[in-house]
DNA sequence: TCAAAAGTGTTATGATTACACCCATGA
DNA sequence: TCATGGGTGTAATCATAACACTTTTGA
């Protein structure tokens, strides 16, 4: 089971893990038009009921990334989630006990492929809103706030934004999309003509089903031209 | 006296540093319109001779980047060197003797204010264009090469530039700097209007001296439009 | 007087913005 | 039939790229 690192965790795992170095984990979500994260509970410790960023230590033999793949695989069951580290973070004061640096990583998920794994409940873990976030333990809070602006920049120059929605979407989604995570609002008729000229999407056969009005196209993205973009970047100036 | 993370100092500092993390930093200056590094030599060990990042340990009582600051001072003698953090390196194997996880960080000097620092001599550190660059300890190719992507990036996002250049410099400096950075050509006259539209640049009563041909008019950069600018981003897209 | 770099001006093209408008569909 | 979002079209404005041209100055 994953834990946050805690303070008993500090005290048990000294010996089977580089003991200074945690990895600590934003996992992003896309849901009803909102952006959210995951955050866990603290089971015990001084810090008990307090909620904060998944995370671990990194074992001797694995890579930081490796050991981020891992936890967030602990934690949710998936594979082949989207990750990027953020930074490290080594304030001294950070950590209540001793020196521990961690390591900020950040992720995206599509809510549709995400299970909560066995071993947690709902009350261990739970998704919250970007804009109701509580007070969470040690300096989680900066983390957080760190790698939102992080998501802000990427999505701009790269086609990341994607990993946070379903395999088909329409435009309107994925204009949705952009302005909950930039913070903006943008011109449907503008966005369409902009995204479409990119040739990055593909327009599918499909419509939505089950919706109140008139239902919109699909489309998916064209990975030959995502691996292209994502390689020499792009350019979302909204 | 600034060391390299080599085999002695591993096993010298152990106990009054942080064991598992060292601080490497990738230091760019701007010379006669190229882009170069500075480079340390090692003194002993098995990798005497061989060239690498300067680095070192972070000490108990201080943050990551007071570590980096620190490290950079003793080296050049330098304060208020432009400095942000890269990311985290942490290949189980990147390091030989046992696992060691580095930071790693880019600062920007201006040559003119780059002393080398005594202890040092021109054997133990020596500028390295970036394109002449020898084979490395460690990681530190992969660090070099990582630091360059992230210049190129933020080079065009905030006007970070300025950094490697003279108080007082020409508009042609600066565009060859963009040029190097980049690593691309570009036109004098689009340049120009587009610098000088952001209004950045203020344009002193000065000409330069002892220049064989027309002398030009030297700018410097507007620190309250700087601080503006660096704050909310900017877009230079070439 | 010539080379070398400073500095200006012009035009075509394309992207961006801010709109107004029509369409399809379920309740 | 009306609300809701899907989808199209257009004109004004602005940024960019490519280019030719003039000016200044030391050697």
């Amino acid at each position: 089971m994953v834990k946050i690192e805690d303070e008993d965790s500090v005290l048990k795992n000294e010996h089977s893990a580089m003991n200074a170095i945690t990895i600590d984990c934003v996992i992003f979500g896309f849901d009803k038009g909102s952006l959210e994260v995951l955050l866990v509970q603290h089971g015990e410790g001084i810090s008990k009921g307090k909620w904060g960023l998944p995370g671990g230590w990194i074992l001797k033999k694995e890579s930081t990334d490796d050991a981020a793949h891992r936890l967030l695989n602990e934690l949710t069951g998936l594979d082949n989630i989207y990750l990027e580290q953020l930074k490290a973070f080594g304030d001294p004061d950070r950590f209540p006990l001793r020196r521990v640096i961690t390591i900020g990583y950040y992720a995206l998920v599509k809510r549709e492929d995400y299970n909560i794994k066995a071993g947690f409940t709902a009350s261990d873990a739970k998704w919250y809103k970007i804009n109701s976030i509580p007070d969470l333990i040690y300096d989680h809070n900066e983390i957080l706030a760190y790698s939102i602006k992080q998501l802000q920049n990427r999505v701009r120059q790269a086609p990341i934004g994607f990993n946070l929605l379903p395999e088909k979407f329409t435009l309107l989604q994925l204009m949705h999309l952009y302005e909950e995570v930039l913070g903006i609002e943008m011109d449907k008729s503008n966005f369409r003509r902009k995204i479409l000229h990119m040739k990055l999407l593909v327009a599918l056969d499909e419509k939505q089903q089950d919706v109140s009005h008139r239902a919109a196209k699909l489309f998916k993205f064209d990975p030959e031209i995502y691996t292209k973009l994502t390689e020499k970047g792009f350019n979302f100036e909204f």
